[in-house]
DNA sequence: AATGAATGAGGGTTCATTCAT
DNA sequence: CATGAATGAACCCTCATTCAT
């Protein structure tokens, strides 16, 4: 409780306080401008701050881009791990828990979705990207394949884990970018009863 | 067949090369350096011309992307058109003979998914790239419908025919995206049964 | 001997000292990073003090490098004044103490003579300098000028004082930049003997 | 003689013309602005051309600067050996004809020096200017040496050579450095005359 | 008196575009 | 048609300076 504690950490929760800033005027401008059309100063004015505080925060724009993704990236694994601990125990409805996370209206809209699919877009040019990517793909794939595992053993399917969460797992990345490039015919109740309908093909005792 | 007549179609078709060359080398730039790593000097000499040729045939950089995009979408489109040709009239053989094509090495490959994603990737910030996608997607997705419809109706099935043309669709897509992040792990075996699953799952009469 | 004197005093004394630890924080990076490459945040982490500390004793970055200059102009005249005061009163011998005074290794040494040529670079550009290294070349060159012109009168030679103090006072700077450029190669021992052969030359009865 | 050939040559021609334009101009302005305040836009301005033009021909402005001093250095290499061819064979007439070289006044003149000076005060920092310094230092003081041991084998002294070529140099030096920062004090007149009594005092029979 | 986060002017650099050849 | 030297607008980044604490 000394005063130089306290000014200290206060400091280090103002210093986080700006980099979200940041990062959150980093996310509406990709949004709106794509990667390509994003500039430091048009950063710094939609944070309501100087040109030169994003060098200052984060030394260059390299490196405010990778931790605007990182932030993506740990943001939707917490959003999805909240997702199952909502969901309770039950696999077939932590499966369907996760997929109606991925779908739902704060997660899958075109704002959101452009900010992935610009960073995917250079993940073949940009191995910091791609890494990025893959953390958050394979914890999602995991966790997913843990889960149609569990039903298979419950179920006695004969499917295989790994293919089935492959599956699920690419139905709800293509809506994603169904959503994005024609919102207005993209239907989020379409894209559920998608996903069920596949739920139920594949494992039919448990989703009907 | 007068000298000027055959002298105006080889310089028209001569265009048509070079612009076809140049719209190649954008495509390689874009798959290796992303397309906001792409810089019309490296296209240029990628295409083995000089600087200012992209000007010269494309007038400026915007519209020598959105060419290339549309070079993109026509080239997916035949490609489709083509598979369904060699697939025979059987709508179920159709619809596998669609999915095969779009899983299969000469498209789902990441030199060739970068491209497409780095396009999607700016999709929300220029609508000239929306319109092509979403022309794209109707044309593959209309022609997905029709023959989803023609399987239900001869199966008797119970399905929405638009629902499990957008699932068809969304699994490609999602598995394209995959193959773009995670090379490594990518299975095109497992992918094509993951489809192929699906397609048992809701079409049993047909694909099993 | 009042509280309000002493206090103040000892203000006038830590503010004085604050300014010599900037002075010599900005000489060590001078001498490191040269002119171009000092930065004020550099001066203040050498000096193991704070971002702003300089604007705040030397208002600004210009007024602390002239200050620099003043003060090394000041400690380069206290160094000659006392190897004169060391050396009694023989001209001859004067002569011989300033000559080594500047060949000595805490002054003929290249992180020292960095921070001289720094400022000599800029002298063109900068009036502030040319005057501050002005004033300190006439005292020395008075000195200097003063002690030939006494050996030249005891021996009586034919030479002109100025003529010599001139050549005198080139042979060391000129053996400075030698030190500098080339500190390998370079020989004090030979520098010195050097001077001396001239001094040999020119007042044979005195220096032999 | 074909055309290709002639406009290839002319074209190198060009670039080797603005390269030197460039430099021409890069001089200027360290001369009047020191390097420090020494800007690109001022270099391409001073050349009458445009903004980008020295990134163009010389990469970056670190590039062009180390060019620059290259060209000095060449410059007075050439200079001091043409001196040497006009001097003809005598070794004593060929020493003073470097003097000579060195303190006339369109070498030895502020604007000149001002340039050679900036990059002497970033020679302890900039390990590229500190090696084109000593290869010109060494060229030239081993010619001076070589020069002085034809005298002192001519006329038996009994001098170490090195010891009297390295007080030449330095001598000359530091009449620069008296040139620079006293320009209106400098007596070319007296600078040459020290020059001389040096020599006449240690080479006796040569340069009475 | 001292701090260091924040500012913003100014610099180097890149690169799409132009144009004389 | 094609070239590639030249342009200049626009960007990222640096860093002296300011100021609330």
């Amino acid at each position: 409780m000394a005063a130089k504690a306290s000014s200290t950490s206060r400091r280090t929760e103002n210093r986080a306080k700006r980099r979200q800033q940041l990062i959150d005027a980093t996310i509406r401008c990709i949004s709106k401008h794509g990667l390509g059309g994003t500039k430091l100063s048009d950063v710094a004015r939609s944070a309501g701050l100087s040109q030169g505080i994003v060098n200052l925060h984060f030394d260059s724009k390299d490196n405010l881009l990778a931790e605007t993704l990182r932030y993506l990236a740990d943001e939707y694994r917490q959003n999805f791990e909240q997702a199952l601990e909502r969901a309770g125990p039950d696999p077939a409805g932590r499966i369907l828990a996760l997929m109606e996370t991925d779908l739902r209206p704060s997660i899958c809209e075109p704002r959101k979705l452009a900010v992935w699919f610009a960073f995917w877009g250079e993940v073949k040019a940009v191995p910091t990207y791609r890494k990025i990517c893959q953390q958050r793909d394979s914890a999602y794939g995991e966790a997913l394949e843990g889960l149609c595992r569990a039903v298979i053993d419950e179920g006695g399917y004969e499917h295989d884990a790994r293919t089935v969460a492959d599956a699920l797992s690419a139905l709800t990345d293509g809506q994603w970018l169904a959503c994005l490039v024609n919102p207005r015919q993209f239907d989020r109740g379409r894209a559920l009863e998608a996903v069920r309908s596949y739920l139920r093909a594949v494992f039919p005792r448990h989703f009907d």
